[in-house]
RNA sequence: GCCAGGGUAGCCGAGCCUGGUCAAAGGCGAGGGACUCAAGAUCCCUUACCGCAGGGUUUCAAGGGUUCGAAUCCCUUCCCUGGCACCA
């Protein structure tokens, strides 16, 4: 295997040495900024990672060698609890965790070191800094890495928090959060730092229904509160001991267990007594809404943990509820047991509410026949539910027995039913947990009011128009992102931005019980990159970097003496910074991966409208799509099979991959990651190398003929096509023009025979800087052995020289190409062993017949009837009779849809020079004798009376 | 269901906005050939169908429409993918 990875690491030196990584102010230089989202510190990332990043290197190097002063900074988001718990389970010696490091390349040594949270923050940032970024040859400027959980971070984000709450972005209002009744606060995440169970739960919002019963109430917990009107009974445990609580002066029937779940979410909550649930069978109790009474029947499916442990009765759309009414009126065991009369029993109908698209009138009956299911306590009774429910929330329309909400969707009516019941005094809100959580000391975890909750006000309204207005100036990719996002800043509501409990992350200025939660910290930090360069060598540390401080540097407020003395900071150190940040800022580019499209970017942008000038607000966004495992998975990293980034390295070589990344797909498309694929791209880099190294070798002593004008003006061409690629950023578009078409005009020009050493090294210089934005190491070294000056990754892409660009010479190799596969077409279509090829170029007539064409195209008065007047002036054309009008209608119609100008080369090439001098060409290539005549020649030698179907661009072929 | 994006030759994938020069780029795969003792690499040719002269025929999810002309514009239908939130 040959030894990429030291051939990288000798120009990634060069490069260093350099100073190429580094980013300097360079006032009156335009400048370029391009980041990518940074990524959050999880553990190792995966080869599909690197997608994105690549990009945006490869951007920066092109803009780099094309006038700009570029700054690419990276950094880390590490807040959230995966340091905290990576951290605990290794120092727990997790099996999988242990195997999961070392399988990535961590030394066994170091794990050790890896029991406290911020050392794996500290192990990690190496990593993506030194195996993934400078292992993949990435010029960022590392003196500017900042990582969300460095202190001097931290003074910024508090910073940022001050302005969102001057422009009265910060509100407050209750929320719902999972709570330890020991711990407090507890993050409930696949995870599991904090619990020992229940990772996967969600918190769902439930509606208590209120069913009056003389002077109390029966509580019952829903999800569908749309499905009131099809409530026929009401559910009740005759196994389980309830409670009665006092509540805003009612009484509350409820499970004991959700006795204490409302304590924690409303006030004034009081037990006053209990009730056995069998007390309760054969009361009549008033539906809410539809103020029915409605029958209490037993039902042994009531779980006290989940709700409130009773459960109201819509037969019709719940499949419990179904197979359980069925079930009652089976047993007449319960009449006696229960004192049910069979009257009350059959009075009670499932009432059909819903009309959903693939059932009938009864949903719940439909999925319980196509599941088979026979009995309460199926277990299939699960899956059952979640279809009903999830096909009647989406397809659904309530029916018109539902009163006013008729003939609305079931999305909509479900809000509007719920709020009704609330507003009316039936109803109130109530948070559960999908699934049992415990918490690691052992409690169970249940959903708290928080009710002094902080969220960032994203739907205020001047700042979502703002917002909006600026994003459609902006350039962002793909196009379609630009119409997406207009909806997205709309749809963008107040969010929770801080959260209590055990994460990593900045304390809340105003509250330091609370910690900044993981998406508010990195919406505004692209601009901090300015700043950390002088935080990180410690010209100013964090303390100093006050309210006062920012609000100089960043938003040029204040009075620079003040600031100094109050900071320490140098007057000077703050200009410099304040000059820094208006001279990078804004952003031009922030790239990230798609799912960043509805979370970060919406915020992102949100947040720069509200706390900086219009002239530093984001100008691009670039989304990419993913490189996905199987199946079109994302690559998990969990899952382990995805191949650790530095063997990949070693494997392919980084120029491969890189090429692989920027070609294989566009930037918005999942790519399915196939190791097959990138040896394809490793065998591109390979065949250009080779090409390159054996143009710089060759015996080129040749002097420049038509063919090495052909090359310059083919490269001068690609040179101008990559430019308006990479205006649109389109890294595909660009590798196809420099790996492909390139190395094929290089092949032509070989097969041609073209050898001349002038033309070679500027077509070379060309195209080995062309190459550097994607595969640099390789540019490199090629530059180097043809003996160029310096390094490509320094130097500036030529503009295209239009002077060498030639219709004319382009025409001319087209027209070789068309003639020598015209000649094998005939050759196997007419199965003739020929010895000998004629070619015949057109008679002079025919170029007239266009010349004239070409002319009246260009004043505007070409049609078939002028061109064949004009033609019929002409003796020397009219003398063709049949086959000079035909030609005249033909060239007509082609002239008048092209473009003015376009067949110029077709009529002017001197034909026969051009087929003549490639006599020797095409006769060694075809392995036959060639021969050019011109069909205008006196007595020319046409035994098949081939000649007269010469035209310009198509020369007869004659073959014997 | 709502919003958005798609369905192109064996596969991947350009073209579609700005209709004609589109049987439709390029790559991969496949077949043939050159080079070679041989393999690999490399290079050349072919790869919808028909055709003993460079041509013809039928194609770009399906159906309909606009147009002298449609892969490209419009309508309908079918199918696929993503997002639908507090989760980074």
């Amino acid at each position: 295997m040959t030894d990429y990875g030291s051939m990288e690491a000798k120009w990634q030196a060069r490069w260093q040495e350099a100073g190429l990584d580094k980013a300097e102010r360079i006032d009156g230089k335009p400048k370029f900024m391009i980041i990518f989202a940074y990524p959050g510190v999880t553990g190792y990332l995966h080869v599909g990672h690197l997608r994105g990043y690549t990009y945006v290197d490869a951007i920066g190097r092109y803009k780099r060698m094309t006038g700009y002063n570029v700054l690419f900074p990276v950094g880390t988001h590490a807040t959230g609890n995966g340091g905290i718990s990576l951290a605990t389970k290794i120092a727990r010696r997790d099996e999988k965790t242990i195997d999961y490091l070392l399988r990535n390349g961590c030394p066994e040594d170091k794990i050790p070191e890896l029991e406290k949270p911020m050392s794996v923050i500290e192990f990690f940032n190496d990593v993506y800094v030194n195996e993934y970024w400078k292992r993949f040859g990435f010029l960022a400027d590392w003196r500017r890495f900042t990582c969300t959980l460095y202190p001097d971070y931290g003074k910024f984000i508090q910073w940022q928090f001050h302005k969102l709450k001057d422009a009265g972005l910060l509100i407050q209002k209750p929320y719902y959060a999972p709570f330890c009744p020991n711990c407090g606060p507890v993050a409930v995440d696949p995870s599991e730092t904090d619990i020992s169970k229940g990772g996967r739960a969600e918190t769902q919002e439930y509606t208590l229904l209120k069913f009056r019963h003389g002077d109390e109430f029966l509580v019952a917990a829903t999800l569908r509160p749309e499905t009131v009107y099809g409530q026929v009974c009401f559910w009740v445990n005759p196994e389980v001991e309830y409670r009665r609580i006092r509540k805003d002066g009612e009484t509350w029937i409820v499970s004991p267990q959700a006795a204490e779940k409302l304590t924690l979410q409303k006030d004034g909550i009081e037990e006053v007594g209990t009730i056995p649930g069998s007390e309760m069978i054969g009361w009549m109790c008033e539906a809410p809404m539809i103020h029915r009474e409605i029958p209490v029947f037993p039902a042994s499916f009531c779980n006290p943990d989940v709700g409130t442990g009773l459960v109201t009765s819509v037969p019709s759309d719940a499949p419990d509820d179904w197979i359980s009414l069925e079930a009652v009126k089976k047993d007449p065991s319960l009449k006696e047991k229960y004192g049910l009369t069979q009257e009350l029993i059959d009075s009670v109908v499932p009432i059909s509410i819903i009309d959903i698209k693939g059932y009938g009138d009864f949903p719940a009956k439909d999925m319980i026949e196509r599941l088979g299911i026979t009995a309460p306590g199926d277990p299939k009774l699960v899956e059952a539910k979640k279809q009903v429910y999830k096909d009647g929330y989406h397809m659904g329309r309530m029916k018109d027995v539902c009163g006013e909400f008729a003939g609305m969707r079931v999305d909509e009516a479900k809000d509007k039913m719920r709020q009704a019941m609330i507003d009316a005094g039936e109803a109130e809100p109530f948070h559960d947990l999908s699934e049992e959580v415990v918490c690691r000391c052992g409690a169970r975890v249940h959903i708290r009011r928080i009710d002094d909750q902080w969220f960032i006000n994203y739907g205020d309204a001047d700042l979502t128009e703002r917002t909006k207005a600026h994003a459609k100036e902006m350039d962002l990719n793909p196009p379609e992102f630009s119409e997406n996002v207009q909806g997205i800043l709309d749809w963008f509501r107040e969010r929770a931005c801080v959260r209590l409990g055990n994460w990593l992350g900045t304390r809340f200025p105003f509250d330091e019980k609370w910690i900044i939660e993981a998406i508010s910290d990195s919406t505004l930090y692209p601009i901090y990159y300015t700043i950390s360069l002088y935080a990180n060598d410690h010209r100013i540390e964090p303390e100093q970097m006050t309210l006062e401080f920012f609000d100089y540097v960043v938003l040029g407020k204040g009075d620079i003496s003040g600031v100094s003395k109050s900071t320490g900071v140098s007057e000077e150190l703050l200009d410099r910074i304040r000059k820094d940040v208006l001279y990078w800022y804004p952003l031009d580019i922030n790239l990230g991966g798609k799912e960043h499209m509805t979370v970060h970017f919406p915020a992102f942008l949100f947040n720069h409208m509200a706390i900086l000038p219009d002239e530093m607000q984001p100008r691009g966004i670039t989304v990419n799509w993913y490189v996905t495992g199987k199946n079109s998975d994302k690559i998990s990293k969990s899952k382990g099979g995805a191949q650790p980034i530095p063997g990949a390295a070693a494997k392919f070589g980084v120029d491969a991959m890189r090429l692989y990344y920027a070609h294989v797909a566009s930037m918005f498309v999942d790519v399915e990651w196939s190791e097959e694929t990138v040896l394809t791209y490793r065998q591109r880099v390979d065949r250009v190398f080779g090409a390159v190294t054996e143009l710089i070798s060759r015996e080129s002593d040749a002097p420049a003929g038509e063919i090495d004008a052909w090359l310059l003006s083919r490269f001068n061409r690609h040179l101008a096509e990559i430019r308006t690629a990479m205006e649109r950023y389109d890294l595909r578009q660009m590798c196809t023009t420099v790996y492909f078409d390139m190395l094929n005009d290089i092949r032509w020009y070989t097969r041609r025979g073209g050898s001349c050493r002038a033309t070679i090294d500027a077509a070379l210089r060309i195209w080995i800087q062309a190459m550097m934005p994607v595969t640099p190491h390789t540019a490199e070294e090629l530059w180097e052995s043809a003996g160029f000056d310096g390094l490509v990754s320094a130097g500036q892409l030529p503009e295209p020289d239009r002077s060498v660009i030639s219709a004319a010479s382009e025409h001319g190799e087209d027209m070789i190409r068309d003639v020598m596969s015209d000649i094998t077409e005939i050759r196997k279509i007419a199965g003739i062993e020929a010895k000998r090829v004629v070619l015949y170029t057109s008679p002079e007539w025919k170029r007239e017949v266009m010349r004239r064409a070409a002319a009246m195209r260009e004043s505007g008065e070409l049609s078939v009837p002028a061109l064949t007047k004009a033609c019929m002036t002409d003796e020397a054309i009219k003398r063709n009779g049949k086959a000079a009008s035909e030609l005249a209608k033909k060239v007509a119609i082609d002239f008048s849809r092209s473009e003015s100008g376009a067949w110029e080369p077709v009529y002017s090439t001197d034909e026969f020079a051009l087929l003549d001098g490639a006599k020797g060409f095409l006769s060694d290539e075809i392995g036959l004798e060639v021969d050019v005549l011109s069909a205008d020649a006196e007595d020319v030698y046409d035994p098949q009376k081939k000649a007269r179907a010469a035209a310009p661009g198509r020369p007869a072929i004659l073959l014997e």
